[in-house]
DNA sequence: GCATGAATGTTATTTTATAACATGCACACG
DNA sequence: CGTGTGCATGTTATAAAATAACATTCATGC
């Protein structure tokens, strides 16, 4: 996987244009794969996008409550598996969070740079970090199978606010 | 801070004196820090030193109340907060585990390769990896406080077994 | 139409973690 | 030696995150 520019949402976007694209991105490739992206999934997958920062599942089941009446954990829960599955989500391990995949087409892990004052997460896909990682689990003989790699700090933006 | 060897525990080693130098260690090092490893402390630190795995907080609980009568979840959650502040301990958000770090003088936060199989984790402080994250973070111009590297796959032993 | 399997609904429960307040204990100071 | 002050632990209750198990609905292929 090539590197790709910083996934730093700009400050200021056209946030609809970009939820809209993120929706078709995932019309599109479900469709290629003969998945089906239901109206619940896609309406999670919306919810997901609603801003550039990790979602717990309780906070999505709350969003979603508002739009159709009372749901359950599990209705949430499984959506999520299946946005997961399909690689249109992440999974934020040391936020129990979730955030939309701007590169859903390959299979990939990438590298989160989440901001603890505003909360915004960039997705990176370093082949750097990849490499240097994949050196050491060849050094130990090690078969990697899924990463997990999160760097919580502060964005420049915030960084800069705060002087 | 420089690569150390793998610290892939050998499949088979004198766990008893491993154990011992970790709770040595701990010792020294709290008394220099003027930290109290009170004999709680100490026990909930052996119980993570008991296996090269990552245990879960009820599971320690568990093992506990087998050793001092019923215990309540605050009481190991306190002992494992004042672990990990003191270094001693690593938390591995993937798993909602704990494991003890081997090297706890010098903070620190590690990358571990995790065995889905034997279930053991090995921490290695790879400043190849470090530097390639830290690369990245400077073109964002993020200022990361706090890493999360966890692979999770299979071992070499794990591999060759299964061969 | 209708059978089939996938998706969703529903209820209950498990697992992980913390809040809030009470009690105990060690050391610092007089 | 007290003793009181602050940290450590005990206790009870609850919050937060996730899943198990079974019922119902819905889309699609025949």
């Amino acid at each position: 996987m090539p590197d790709r520019n910083p996934a730093l949402p700009p400050a200021a976007h056209d946030h609809a244009a970009c939820v809209a694209e993120a929706l078709d991105r995932a019309e599109r490739l479900c469709a290629a794969r003969g998945e089906r992206l239901t109206a619940l999934r896609r309406q999670v997958l919306e919810l997901v996008w609603s801003r550039h920062a990790p979602q717990g599942a309780y906070d999505l089941l709350e969003e979603l409550g508002r739009e159709r009446g009372r749901v359950a954990p599990p209705t949430v829960y499984r959506a999520l598996d299946f946005l997961q599955a399909q690689g249109l989500i992440h999974r934020i391990e040391s936020l129990n969070a979730f955030i939309g995949c701007p590169v859903p087409e390959a299979r990939h892990s990438g590298q989160f740079f989440i901001c603890r004052s505003c909360r915004t997460a960039a997705e990176l896909d370093a082949g750097t970090i990849d490499k240097a990682i994949d050196r050491e689990a060849q050094r130990l003989g090690f078969a990697i199978e899924q990463r997990t790699v999160e760097l919580l700090g502060l964005c420049q933006g915030c960084r800069e606010a705060a002087r």
